[in-house]
DNA sequence: GCCGTTTTCGGCCCGACTGTTTTCAGTCG
């Protein structure tokens, strides 16, 4: 059985989890939660690392211990550590943590005192008022609780995006090695590259479906089997994503991918069209009353409609097929367009890496210049950057500057935001800078006015250069603030700062909608690995396909610019807010 | 449980906020 990195980092987590409620020393937890996020992102499969005999201890937060934890975990699946402390708790105690407003302490003293295990447990109890009867609760406490779960059951389970890669790419390969497969294709919205993905939908070009059929449900990673027809199947993996199958004939393949790419809206949108010219288009091509006139390739579909070609990313019924029609769909940017990345952290913070690993890192992925932005002083739990230790790092850049080849390290930071729209550091030390990210890590609950009245403040501060992640949200795990982006946008354009695209997997915030309002306003959006050490820049990837869905292309992204063109641009921040 | 240019032990993540208290524990980032 396939031993995914995503299937260790879960199990590292739920080691964290319970370890926490049980009171464990807090630095071993966190061991545990580092391991599970460096497993999580790491480029190559452990358990190929394994197969070759590769040392995991290259791998951040990996040592002797959770090396053989690994070892143990992909060779059978889990971990007797694991076992040992489900035995102590119930199991599904640790998603009571899930619930905002709930820690360890307080899943432990709900356990303890009301014998509280599940969500359902947790529910009732708070609906029959005993919560607020323990020591330590009360009525509002109680009466969040019951908010959560509710907004918590109304969300269906959906992949963040690079965690369904993980399990999306190896099943593709398993299928692609089927006896008279033509092609497999990924579709659906995994295939669009939204950020998240509920069902995988797959699809095959293959002459005997029902062979290529049963070596889908058969593939050793599939817990249920919910259909299985000749053509048509699903299944649920043991990760808990269900897939759904598709095989058709090759010379359908087009149209099919046409069909279960969607969206759905962008599909009725392409059948209207099909319709006003007389014409027909369902899964199997375009038909002219019965006789089918395309069909074997996407494109011949859409110019058999007198379409262009949509890439996949931008099939939302945003604007598209009136683009395609009139000749004006984006060029959009492409991976090979990054010329820089203008947010990454070294360990003087969170960050796992020196800075001249950072750099040569960035070198190797085609990278010219990259941003050092730490914290600032007051993100304490990242050992933020005070003047005196960013003033260090400034000069400690400029000397590392004087003999790298082939990439310039530019001096910056991502300064908090503070309560009221001021910066964390002075504008002297802002002053010395070459980029200045401004972010918000606090205070995420305030009015849609008042924090939209912080981030303008904090945009008149001459230094401030880039908006990241403007809109705070975690996939999955923390929704967006509240804010009015078209008037922070507008404000960036006014004051000549832009917005950031942070493409870690767990954030691509900005959201594609937003990078589409920023182009129309006439903002450039920088996209952004926030690369917490050397092996993250390989998520600018995301970023990229996020920044496509938003249609993008070259000219709209900052750091497409060469560093020659792009310091200008930096520097008229300053130039613009002293002129208003 | 990891890590190491004060290196094999002892440090690592601490300030702010909330809701509960009446001086603070728990949670969050």
């Amino acid at each position: 059985m396939p031993v995914h990195n995503a299937d260790v980092a879960a199990i590292f987590n739920e080691i964290a989890d319970l370890l926490e409620i049980q009171s464990a020393n807090p630095f071993r937890v966190r061991a545990y939660r580092n391991a599970a996020r460096s497993v999580g992102e790491h480029g190559r499969s452990v358990q190929t690392m394994i197969g070759q005999g590769e040392d995991l201890k290259i791998i951040p937060g990996i040592g002797d211990d959770l090396a053989g934890k690994i070892a143990e975990i992909a060779g059978s699946g889990t971990c007797e550590l694991l076992e040992r402390l489900r035995k102590t708790l119930p199991a599904a105690i640790t998603e009571l943590l899930q619930i905002p407003g709930l820690g360890p302490k307080r899943v432990r003293a709900l356990h303890e005192a009301l014998d509280i295990q599940t969500l359902e447990d947790l529910d009732r109890a708070a609906r029959q008022g005993r919560i607020r009867l323990l020591p330590g609760f009360g009525e509002k406490t109680e009466q969040r609780i019951i908010e959560n779960i509710e907004a918590r059951l109304n969300k269906s389970r959906r992949f963040r995006l690079d965690v369904a890669t993980q399990y999306a790419e190896p099943l593709l390969k398993y299928l692609q090695a089927g006896q008279g497969v033509d092609a497999v294709f990924a579709a659906g919205s995994f295939r669009r590259l939204r950020d998240t993905v509920g069902d995988l939908d797959v699809l095959v070009a293959a002459r005997d479906s029902a062979a290529a059929t049963r070596r889908f449900t058969h593939y050793e990673e599939v817990k249920t089997v919910l259909a299985s027809g000749d053509t048509r199947s699903s299944v649920v993996l043991a990760c808990g994503m269900q897939v759904d199958l598709r095989v058709v004939a090759p010379e359908s393949i087009g149209a099919a991918l046409v069909y279960f790419t969607g969206s759905k809206a962008h599909n009725i949108a392409l059948r209207r069209v099909a319709q006003t010219q007389g014409l027909k288009i369902n899964e199997y091509g375009v038909f002219k009353g019965t006789q089918r006139i395309a069909g074997e390739t996407e494109d011949s579909v859409y110019r058999t409609i007198g379409l262009g070609w949509v890439p996949p990313e931008l099939r939302e019924d945003r604007g598209e097929i009136e683009a395609a029609r009139t000749g004006h769909l984006p060029t959009l940017i492409e991976p090979g367009d990054l010329r820089g990345d203008l947010h990454a952290h070294t360990k003087a913070t969170d960050g796992h890496d020196g800075l001249r690993d950072m750099a040569l890192a960035a070198r190797q992925c085609g990278l010219s210049y990259l941003a050092i932005t730490d914290h600032s002083q007051r993100v304490a739990m990242a050992h933020g950057l005070d003047p005196i230790r960013l003033a260090k790092q400034i000069d400690e850049i400029d000397r590392l500057n004087a003999v790298l080849e082939g990439i310039t390290l530019l001096k910056g930071i991502e300064v908090d935001i503070l309560e009221d729209g001021s910066l964390d550091l002075p504008d002297s030390i802002l002053a010395r800078l070459d980029i200045v990210l401004g972010a918000i890590h606090s205070h995420f609950g305030f009015s849609r006015a008042r924090q939209t009245e912080r981030v303008l403040r904090a945009m008149d501060n001459p230094y401030f250069s880039i908006l990241a992640h403007p809109t705070g949200r975690l996939i999955g795990e923390r929704d967006a603030y509240d804010i009015d982006l078209l008037r922070v946008i507008r404000k960036a354009r006014a004051r000549g700062c832009y917005l950031e695209l942070n493409a870690h997997p767990e954030r691509l915030d900005l959201l594609d909608t937003y990078c589409q309002m920023a182009k129309g306003e006439g903002v450039l959006v920088a996209i952004n690995s926030d690369a917490h050490s050397r092996l993250e820049f390989a998520n600018l990837r995301y970023g990229i396909g996020q920044a496509r869905r938003g249609w993008l292309e070259k000219a709209d992204v900052l750091n497409s610019r060469s560093l020659a063109e792009l310091r200008p641009l930096l520097a008229r921040t300053v130039c613009a807010a002293e002129s208003t």
